[in-house]
DNA sequence: AAGTAACAGTTGATTTTGTAACTAACAACG
DNA sequence: CGTTGTTAGTTACAAAATCAACTGTTACTT
């Protein structure tokens, strides 16, 4: 007999992951796109440079786990609307650097701003202990531990 | 001088629900993928009618909170597969009721092992209290806390 | 009833994403 | 050097998601 329902679909975490991404990603959503026009990778460049500085698109690829494909499109924008600048490197003529312009910073800075507000405002409802051990489980859910599958 | 970095990118929350999300649902992906070729908006609808037995594309379109869009096309090809059928209320002759036929039960009973195995994988680096808190913070946050935003 | 609004679900057009194959540049090895 | 392998980044094509408009049906209002 196969034991049937003690385990609820609402509480699989792939679901429930998605569910609170998909809510926490829409909400903020709003900011970047009715502000500046970015599209969600975009903003992820924008606040890496932010962040880094001065960074390859592969650099970013890593650190965000973005798909280098998405990463470059998100530059060629980016460049296009003068957030960034893009130059090669002298001695491996294959990789470039992207920094911010003065503009690009200014967008980074206004977000982060909003983005830390939001955050705060989300965890709001947590204790600031709950909130250390969301993240550090969330982080060790991305870094993919858990699993003999992997 | 705006403080610049005691807020660290990859500790904010979309973005890391987002990471955790797409590592979980990838990691799972293969099973109903593979197995019935499946796609994740079909799995999630088959998931929904293997739960709640008997329900309309808005009912699982508002519980799963996916668009109603993603949701026809997904019940046309679970349709189309005999995974499951549609039938016109008697009273009300623009809802349709869906249910699964024996072929998507069986799906589903399959699958739903597969996915309380892997929730457990998953899970497995935490401790039982650790994960039912997890599971709350992230409930609580799919449904919208925290947020004068909203 | 007639007219308008609201709703379930579908369809088609437009955007985005994902997958593969590609270009250009470097590296390493003989 | 020349061949082979790798890497950074781009592009083309296929798959999928999003958005808007549409069909058919029921509800509401007068």
């Amino acid at each position: 007999m196969p034991e049937k329902d003690d385990f609820d679909l609402r509480f699989f975490m792939p679901y429930l992951l998605n569910q609170a991404a998909e809510e926490a990603s829409v909400a903020f959503q709003s900011h970047y796109k009715n502000r500046y026009g970015m599209l969600r990778t975009e903003w992820r460049v924008l606040f890496h440079l932010g962040i880094y500085g001065r960074l390859t698109a592969r650099d970013i690829s890593e650190k965000a786990r973005i798909h280098k494909t998405k990463i470059s499109r998100a530059v060629h924008r980016l460049n296009e609307r003068r957030f960034l600048t893009r130059e090669r490197d002298a001695l491996d003529r294959r990789s470039e650097h992207l920094e911010l312009t003065a503009k690009g910073r200014a967008a980074y800075e206004d977000l982060h701003e909003v983005a830390r507000a939001y955050d705060a405002e989300l965890l709001a409802a947590f204790s600031p202990e709950e909130a250390r051990s969301l993240r550090n489980m969330l982080s060790a859910i991305a870094r993919g531990e858990g699993g003999s599958a992997r």
